[in-house]
DNA sequence: TTAAAATGAATGAACATTCATTTATTAATA
DNA sequence: TATTAATAAATGAATGTTCATTCATTTTAA
């Protein structure tokens, strides 16, 4: 046997190439300038995908795995709708605070015309706000008029643009704060009905 | 004297910009492609603009100055609150359906960390939302609880994403219903209550 | 010892930008 | 009216840079 890959340098490998999508956008974003930043070679993560679009969609699929992994166990384990919901921005703020990288990372590629995100992804992330959507109507927690597509755009789109919105205004100190989750939530319940 | 510059040039110029930066994302968008999708020299375009980040930033101000030159307008002659913002949405679908293009730029620029929108645009972009929403606080038909960042967001940048939404499901007939905008207004009314 | 991990120099393509040259237009002149 | 001079618009070849990608070589740990 040999060497064992170095899983520190994959993980700087992600974090640089979230950290550069994000500063650059996904075009300008080249396979040189994340190499350097992430103290790896310049042809090294050829190794480990076939190129740069591979990449990004990869860890791309794991942020949203991530996301939908504990939206699915609170969907499973949900009291109520509305509870549900709280839970889940909750989740996600945490995941915005600890991590901001990673919601901006949503933020950049969702609204991007020239990178095209992995039809399976869409397809789970589909699956999921439809169960929602049931859980919703059944417990008639949901005005019925909502369709799918509105219930992706409010939940998961308008969260990941009020959060960008609060980074942006406060570059600084980037935190939310409960009372952001609460102003977020009151929204939310006047959409649903 | 001699000759006058072409504006036929110019405004092939500002769609192929438009065009190239939707494909390919601000970063991604070259001045050789540009220039080529435009029929233009390939140094054409420096003899308008400092570079392509000016040149973008003057076209992005150009369709704000639009929309918000005729939001100006249907505010000052405006009969009530809810009457304006239904003007507004549906002003917004005739530019989405005449000049596709000019929303998708938007979406594509909005969302962008690389591509910092000049402070100008920003200043009176709030300023209008600020206008707006004195108008709607003080006829009472606009919640106290809702702020210009929210208003920005669901006014501007939620019929955007709602647009641009419809765009990506329906990659071949682009246009936007009057029940797509029926239902947008249905959803911006629970909003604002 | 050995085999896989990791490197980074090397490749040619595409990049942004410049500017000497060419082209088109108009006003002055014949 | 036809010709020419003047001048700004427009071109695109040329520059040096950065790009994505490859792979012979080096490093490292089993």
């Amino acid at each position: 046997m040999a060497r064992i890959t170095d899983q520190n340098k994959i993980e700087r490998l992600k974090h640089s190439t979230m950290k550069l999508v994000v500063e650059h956008g996904f075009g300008g974003a080249s396979a040189a300038l994340i190499a350097k930043d992430a103290k790896v070679a310049s042809g090294y993560f050829y190794l480990h995908y076939k190129g740069k679009y591979e990449m990004v969609n990869a860890i791309l699929q794991e942020v949203y795995q991530e996301v939908f992994e504990k939206f699915d166990q609170l969907l499973s384990e949900a009291s109520s709708f509305i509870d549900t919901l709280n839970k889940m921005v909750h989740h996600f703020v945490r995941i915005a605070n600890t991590e901001p990288i990673k919601v901006k990372f949503l933020y950049v590629l969702t609204s991007d015309y020239s990178f095209v995100i992995d039809p399976q992804i869409r397809e789970d992330t589909f699956k999921f706000i439809s169960r929602l959507k049931d859980f919703g109507r059944s417990s008639g927690s949901l005005d019925e008029a909502i369709t799918d597509d509105d219930l992706y755009l409010i939940l998961f789109i308008n969260t990941i643009q009020f959060i960008n919105q609060r980074y942006k205004n406060n570059p600084k100190r980037e935190s939310i704060s409960e009372e952001d989750i609460e102003h977020m939530l009151y929204l939310l319940n006047k959409f649903i009905r």
